[in-house]
DNA sequence: GAAAATATTTCGAGCCTTAAAATATCAAAA
DNA sequence: TTTTGATATTTTAAGGCTCGAAATATTTTC
């Protein structure tokens, strides 16, 4: 085996970013691809945005109701930005703010019976999308990517959460 | 073992339905984790968005050029957004559209002399973040992960396809 | 040539997003 | 109690990406 084929240490170093550079781009082309198909089949099927279903998701979690704030919180959006969107969701029925009886500074916002009965319709179709789109995997190799995609989501988070 | 641990058929599809769910929000927010702090880097060290860095990158690797057609199929948005984009670039001197000489209908874009040294930097930076983002995980990991992404890849594309 | 297809741009509209300013209220300290 | 600082939300202004449809110009095809 002739020496020149190893590689020197900055080459091989150059490799492994580059590395690390494809596997970000093909993960981004996986997400989009599905992202796209959701935010698609949500429109033509729901006439209705993704923004719009994640904020119904998060209180279909949470039946108590939940603040604005944790709303912008937990969908990682600004808070004017969740302003606009529960009004939409508010003029279609889908939505209500309270008055919260702790803090009169503050409203709860709750699914309405519709909403609810809306969302669970969505959610069903939703799953079913899913499943479809990952049934080209087996089995293991989905629990593996779940898995793995653990371990990268507390790499990026450390490094994220510095800058 | 009793026999009431086994779960029924409807219970087991439930179960394997939901875990696609639960894989699929994951990746989400994994991508959504790096990709907003891409933006924000991007935005904060070259003041430039996502959006335009791609097409430079699409520019990139294509050093000839590119039609404003090609450029839409790459980055797999309308054209109308092409136009916007490019708009912009040319305005800060980093992109030319030059005249086809094969068809008057058509322009190439190509990266000027700056915006290919700009690029370079900016790429240079951008695979540094990568680096450090998936620093976390095992080299071993990345690759799996960079394989059972090729197979998600393919399965969803089969999907997607068909609406 | 006329008709159909192609390459782009333009226009109108919707949405998300942020940042900063304005309101209202709460909570804690003086 | 009054003041002051923090909190919860909305409003406003501006920027960007995105799509789809209509408008132009040009090429290709019949």
């Amino acid at each position: 085996m002739p020496k020149n084929i190893i590689p020197d240490s900055e080459t091989r170093a150059t490799a492994e970013h580059a590395k690390d550079l494809r596997l970000w781009l093909r993960m981004l082309a996986c997400t989009n691809l599905i992202e796209n198909h959701v935010r698609a089949r949500l429109r033509s099927d729901f006439d209705i945005t993704l923004p719009r279903f994640d904020l119904m998701s998060q209180l279909e979690r949470s039946p108590q109701g939940l603040k604005m704030g944790e709303l912008s919180k937990r969908m990682m959006v600004t808070g004017g930005n969740v302003t606009g969107i529960t009004d939409q969701l508010v003029r279609e029925g889908l939505v209500v703010r309270e008055d919260s009886p702790k803090d009169r500074r503050a409203y709860i916002v709750k699914l309405t019976a519709e909403g609810r009965k809306s969302f669970r319709r969505m959610a069903e179709a939703h799953e079913g999308w899913m499943v479809a789109l990952f049934s080209g995997m087996e089995e293991r190799q989905r629990d593996e990517l779940y898995d793995l995609l653990a371990s990268l989501k507390t790499s990026a988070a450390k490094v994220a959460a510095k800058h």
